[in-house]
DNA sequence: ATTAATTTTCAAAAAGTTTTGAAAATTCAA
DNA sequence: TTGAATTTTCAAAACTTTTTGAAAATTAAT
């Protein structure tokens, strides 16, 4: 297969796999644009790459700054401004795990810990399941909050990599 | 807080942080509301409790009973189907991280194993940066889907447990 | 077999999200 | 400063997804 085709599948599907975790379509496109990209490019590159206007390119590339994954660069006698991502896919994972904890998990179990402590007689059973499913999840997610910040904190694959030796 | 309040949060946030995910907010309402059910419920007990459609109800719970978190449930000597979810939150995230990489993940490492053979000369800075960041995210992928299949076969928490223990 | 209860389907409507593009704001060179 | 290049904003349009609800299909009791 062409380079030009095979850099088209991957931004297609780099997009499509986007959606299916509530990422919009275009801003992981630019996000896989850019970590093909061997050197930073500016908007009007993205903008015919990926056939978008100039609005669309503007405020996903912010949101992927705010993300962490992409950064400004500027290049001494240019212009314009210039963008690239972060390449090492270890760091990009990272990365987003850290901003789903910090914007959607901590969130999600600090309301599960005052749910938690609903009024009622314990020997209701629908108070019952309440509590037992809520702490659940609240005890689960705690887990994976523990295990996450892990993660992020090893700089290097060794964990998961001894890890997956061990369990082969 | 009141139960009746409590669960209509619990069920809110649940549909708001399935959305993020990439879920369907009613399914994932459903899915609280099924959660924090001791007994099985009806469709119209779900139209009520919800506010929500019969045709919007019928279509989620096929797609829950799909994703295997949600079971009919024959109760003698009632007419009506009921309906029931799995409580147990390990088995619950298991069963969805099976069905994401089952749907998701395989197929987008099928595709990369594919694109990293593009034609041309490695010695193409685009093709190099193309190539390297393929099998980066590849590899990583590989490695995040074996560890996916250690967590889903273990039938017991005590794997993820004793990791915490250790790296708390 | 008939019929009433229940479930399923799906086209159309509603709601939600994304994209556009032109105007406003900003930046930088002369 | 001035003005041309560039970036940002955001209301409206386009697109996508979700929801409705009534008709069709199915089920099970008589």
């Amino acid at each position: 297969m062409k380079l030009t085709e095979a850099k088209k599948q991957f931004i297609s599907s780099w997009g499509a796999f986007g959606t299916h975790w509530g990422i919009n379509k275009t801003m992981a496109q630019i996000h896989a644009l850019l970590m093909i990209s061997p050197d930073p490019v500016t908007q009007d590159d993205i903008m015919d790459e990926l056939s978008i206007s100039r609005g669309n390119v503007n405020m996903n590339i912010r949101d992927l700054i705010n993300w962490g994954l992409v950064d400004r660069v500027i290049i001494p006698g240019e212009r314009k401004e210039f963008f690239t991502a972060e390449k090492d896919i270890w760091k990009v994972a990272t990365q987003i795990i850290k901003e789903r904890k910090k914007r959607e998990l901590d969130p999600m179990l600090k309301l599960l810990d005052q749910l938690e402590d609903v009024d009622g007689d314990k020997k209701d059973k629908n108070v019952k399941q309440f509590v037992d499913t809520v702490s659940g999840i609240r005890k689960f997610g705690g887990q994976a909050d523990k295990m996450l910040q892990v993660m992020v904190k090893a700089d290097e694959n060794w964990f998961v990599g001894s890890l997956l030796k061990f369990f082969k």
